[in-house]
DNA sequence: TTAAAATGATTTCAATTCAAAGTATTGGAG
DNA sequence: CTCCAATACTTTGAATTGAAATCATTTTAA
């Protein structure tokens, strides 16, 4: 059930490439919430916690940028994770405007516990692709992506480096 | 800056591509979501219309399923769509549970002058990758997601048939 | 036929999300 | 030094989401 458009074929193609690659993204996200989610982490939360778990204490602007999100939007996740005590924030003292979002000892089992079970259930998922298509994927959405952060977007913006 | 995972390999490969993946798409969705706002219209919206503009009336479930949406989120953002005259709703004779959503004159005209932007959008946006690129990231793309559906979830669920 | 199960839609709730406006802080130009 | 623009974060408003509970209707089974 690929695209229901008449068009020139280059049209075509693209529609019916970009449909497929946004079923199996939503389809995967779909996988992952439920377990996610009986653990009592959305997506968003999850994605926090690990990217603070494989970088270290990041800034809210820092954190927003990894994750592609916009700042209205980490403010509220973090919000969330700190309510339940996951995270903390702490002004850094050099230049005030800036918060410091890092791991609480709890959160820091949390991930710990959590991260393994999340990547052991994604390689289960992508085991559906053999290795080498795996990387053929990986390949072909780097380029893809990176093509379309060069004419990039507001607030979300993701300047490079 | 792929995974900062340590693991065995498998699982760095597998890692690797979901990252790579679901930041393609959401990079992508990003890039979409400017101009279709500038139009009125959300992501959900123009998926709804979109899907009734090619597929003609199809009843709630029916566009749920398509969209891979909750049974609830359907119903509010056909809600939207309905208070802005773009929808309609007709409860069918045979089985009064089930109601059919079809475009309204005014839906019908606002898709037919949106859609051609969009796929002109999504066209572009894809001629990051040559033809037959786009056409090996639809086959895995389709493969991954397949491979998914058959190990579903629950309320979004996509019986077969 | 009647009771129970299943189905389709809706409602409710909490969280996410973006955009845009607002606040505090910093750093630079005059 | 004093504004002023840029930066980092927060707040607000509207929409999207999924999960779970609810309601009406249909189908199935006893």
């Amino acid at each position: 059930m690929p695209t229901h458009h008449k068009g020139p074929a280059p049209e075509v193609r693209a529609l019916d490439a970009f449909i497929k690659l946004m079923r199996a993204s939503e389809t995967l996200l779909a996988a992952l919430r439920g377990p996610l989610g009986r653990v009592g982490l959305t997506p968003g939360q999850f994605g926090v916690l690990e990217t603070l778990f494989h970088l270290g204490p990041l800034t809210e602007r820092e954190l927003g940028r990894k994750l592609l999100r916009s700042g209205g939007n980490t403010t509220v996740v973090v919000d969330n994770l700190e309510r339940r005590s996951l995270v903390y924030r702490a002004r850094s003292p050099s230049d005030r405007r800036c918060v410091t979002v890092s791991l609480t000892p709890k959160g820091l089992r949390w991930i710990r516990r959590i991260f393994p079970l999340h990547a052991a259930r994604i390689t289960e998922a992508m085991g559906a692709l053999r290795p080498e298509e795996q990387e053929e994927l990986g390949r072909l959405c780097r380029k893809l992506g990176h093509a379309l952060q060069e004419g990039r977007s507001p607030q979300t913006a993701a300047s490079h480096r």
